[in-house]
DNA sequence: ACTTGGCAAATGTGATCACACTGCACTATG
DNA sequence: CATAGTGCAGTGTGATCACATTTGCCAAGT
């Protein structure tokens, strides 16, 4: 039974066949979160449609998804960009990070273990790399996965979801932010997260990953 | 110039035309959040065309808007179902709205006014008049009202906007849960709520909150 | 030089259709 | 009587088309 010929992202072998719609939704949901795109940059359901040959009913479902998430706006009339956040919005979103995210790292403490905070050490020099060499999509994603490597033992999928929606939100902007001003120096209090995995501290833990969240968010509106 | 003959439900003056596909997402938005459809309940694309009286293309992108927020379940199929909850997704729910609603009740405790604490006054006793009357459809809409009255003074749209896709989840579940206990006594820590916002009392409010989101969702999970 | 008018291209919306797959009931068989 | 096989109605998917609206540009007038 031979496989199809022609595959843009080359399919998981598990994943039964998946429907075109979610391809690209997938596509261009990781473009918005990792910030490969600007905040304000416009789509179109034809040229989405033709960037993943597909006609338009796929693409417009993909951006409806996208949109009910957050991660893309629909202006009156139908239009489609990726969110121009106001200050207002960024805060309450690093509002929502900072009360979601010590939770989740607290529920993923009872069940860490050394293999996952070598894991996450070894996305941290990675991440640190990025910072290096200025480059922001690298950057986003390896922090992301950071975050998400440690969240994922929480066993929580409803408020990691919930979260991934608000990273998803923040990708845009994040990525321009960060572009914007060059930073040269990795997230500090990844370190004091990492210790206080060690330790197994969950106080210390919930304290770290707050500062982390607030202070990059922080750091970014001035 | 005349208007469409046929109109379910009235469109608000205000609202320029309001597309096909968004009057099919807010009536079936309002359906699942009111709890008026059981847990695990089919629909399918033609007959919520048919409901509507449009074609399977809007249901189809209100569907797809409402099961990115989680408010239908799509199965590998791509059969419609409204989501049936496991106990931990329950408690996962609940631990969110505990996080997200005390702060919302904090930052609209600071806007307060005498005429928003006599309107969720009004609400309350709405509320308790559906507890009377065993009216699930009712109690869900009235003290979800209380609490969005309270939280929309706090000017925090994205917040409100993720905590309103936690409701939506909890709708079709709370119905069912409720239905099944009967229960004959309204909310009791509204009146905590309200004792709080008169007192301007932030830790009381807080914990007023939080309270009735726990013992409300724990009362039903036996 | 700047504003205003209008026209043409581009865009989103919704209907319709063909198709493949699923689910279910009915039937034939052990 | 139970069970596996079969076929049909039902369902979601994706492509295509017509249409109304919007957008952006270019020209004409002040």
């Amino acid at each position: 039974m031979p496989e199809t010929m022609t595959r843009m992202p080359p399919n998981p072998p598990d994943a039964p066949v998946q429907a075109a719609h979610d391809r690209v939704y997938r596509g261009l949901r990781q473009q918005i979160m990792h910030g490969e795109l600007p905040p304000g940059h416009a789509l179109t359901l034809r040229g989405i449609g033709k960037a993943f040959d597909v006609s338009m009913t796929p693409a417009r479902e993909a951006v409806r998804r996208l949109s009910a998430e957050g991660a893309l706006t629909l202006s009156a009339s139908g239009r489609v960009t990726t969110p121009e956040l106001s200050n207002d919005r960024i805060e309450e979103l690093a509002q929502i990070r900072s009360l979601l995210e010590p939770e989740l790292g607290s529920r993923a403490l009872r069940r860490a273990h050394l293999a996952l905070i070598d894991r996450m050490e070894a996305i941290n020099e990675a991440n640190a790399r990025a910072v290096n060499l200025h480059d922001p999509v690298n950057y986003i994603r390896t922090n992301l996965e950071f975050h998400r490597t440690l969240y994922l033992r929480a066993q929580s999928p409803a408020i990691l979801g919930l979260l991934e929606t608000v990273w998803l939100q923040l990708g845009p902007t994040m990525s321009a932010l960060y572009t914007r001003l060059r930073r040269t120096t990795p997230p500090p209090y990844h370190r004091h997260i990492l210790e206080a995995l060690r330790a197994g501290d969950d106080a210390a833990l919930r304290l770290a990953i707050r500062t982390d969240v607030t202070q990059g968010l922080r750091h970014l509106q001035g």
